[in-house]
RNA sequence: GCUGGAAUCGUCUAGUGGCAAUGACAAGAGACUGUAAAUCUCUCGCCUUCGGGCUUCGUAGGUUCGAGUCCUACUUCCAGCA
């Protein structure tokens, strides 16, 4: 099983430590989304250095490219990626919900390929052994992660997700059996239910009596009703086994709202894809930096940031660099962001063992937001 | 000096009788949450009660119901010849 330390606990929130075969995860902790095994614009030594603690990949788009045999052979994905630290993989069924023509089956999924529009399936099954050979520390279930957000069809995709994480977890236990480092790759189930709170309590109870190391709570997307939602299902969940909220991050309040509730892993898409078309992370709230009045600004972005971005450069710099459209400029911006959202985490966490989480929360929501 | 050709929004450009006028870039702003995203959207002559009104295609005339488009003169630029 997954060794999850807990330290101290606040309420729901709590901060602990999750021992992975590639090292120690110190929550709450934001994870960098490396989509394709790579985070954006960034280098591993970048995310290194900016302090990110582990990286989740995608299942769909390594299976897609380059293939999960060439990742296998490269020695699994953080070797592949040179990433020394734990390492998360997305099943891919988040793709149900973001790509065109699926088609959804009880057995599996029917995806058209994006890069030559080929048909592929995807199963439970085929999942688990994608994962199973990029080989991260934790896997996340294969899970229905509906386009409609009607009670009736959520409650489906829910059911379905029940059932596939029952074939999830047969085969992850089949694979385990058979590869010498069974102890070394861990799965998460998937609670879904949308904006339902019974269909949440639901399947937080379902998930709950399954032989899992943790899990994944998805299908979140505002803050709106995210805290009723949460804490639902957070009082439900096992307290001894981590809470990873899927695609959360982008907004101060998430990491916060996540955290108060219960959850001690985030990932998001969102900090570095702002970055790139210029929104970046201030305390005082996300600025434009390719806004004219940033042309004569030769102030740093933030004076009191430790990140590479602004220890050395200005914005009336970074505002050149993406008028230009340098390559240079998504990557400062990109080191600024991601450094943002992991710091933001890192602090939360010492507020928490400081029992300030409340005092915390009031002055940066309040300074961010402006209110 | 002669002979051709050309002048359209900040720039380049489409346009050969119904046009406030094409496209690109630039500019101004916005969006982005388990990444088909170095992407996408809006604005881009002036005014507007959003119905419309007004002024525009080098300048000045003319033909025509109607001219960026045809005619005349002028101005400037380009090419060739002197």
């Amino acid at each position: 099983m997954l060794k999850f330390d807990i330290i101290h606990r606040d309420g729901l929130a709590r901060t602990g430590i999750i021992h992975t075969p590639h090292g120690d995860i110190k929550t709450p902790a934001f994870i960098g989304a490396a989509t394709r095994a790579t985070v954006k614009a960034l280098t591993m030594k970048q995310m290194n250095e900016l302090g990110s603690q582990a990286i989740l990949a995608n299942t769909y788009h390594l299976v897609l490219r380059p293939g999960t045999e060439l990742i296998e052979k490269a020695g699994g994905l953080a070797q592949f990626c040179s990433w020394c630290k734990p390492t998360f993989t997305d099943s891919g069924g988040f793709q149900i919900f973001s790509l065109p023509d699926v088609k959804i089956t009880e057995d599996g999924v029917k995806f058209k390929s994006y890069l030559d529009g080929c048909i592929f399936e995807m199963t439970p099954e085929s999942s688990m052994q994608a994962q199973w050979a990029i080989g991260a520390d934790i896997h996340m279930a294969f899970d229905h992660l509906a386009k409609s957000d009607s009670h009736e069809d959520m409650e489906i995709a829910m059911h379905r997700t029940h059932r596939w994480l029952d074939r999830c977890i047969e085969e992850h236990q089949r694979l385990a059996a058979s590869h010498s480092n069974q102890d070394e790759q861990f799965l998460y189930a998937v609670v879904q239910g949308g904006i339902f709170t019974d269909l949440r309590a639901e399947s937080a109870k379902y998930c709950t009596t399954q032989p899992v190391d943790g899990f994944g709570i998805g299908g979140v997307f505002t803050a709106k009703g995210m805290d009723e939602m949460l804490k639902t299902v957070n009082k439900i969940l096992p307290e001894d086994k981590p809470r990873h909220l899927l695609g959360m991050g982008q907004e101060p309040i998430d990491l916060f709202m996540g955290v108060e509730h219960g959850c001690d892993t985030f990932d998001c898409v969102g900090p570095t894809r702002m970055a790139r078309n210029g929104s970046l992370y201030t305390k005082d709230g996300r600025i434009n930096i390719k806004n004219a009045k940033y042309a004569h600004d030769f102030t740093p972005l933030e004076s009191d940031c430790d990140c590479e971005c602004c220890k050395n450069y200005t914005k009336a710099y970074l505002h050149h660099l993406f008028r230009t459209d340098e390559i240079t400029a998504k990557v400062l911006a990109s080191i600024h962001n991601e450094y943002f959202v992991v710091h933001l985490v890192d602090m939360i966490r010492e507020s928490l063992l400081a029992d300030k989480f409340e005092e915390y929360k009031e002055e940066f929501l309040s300074k961010y937001y402006n209110c």
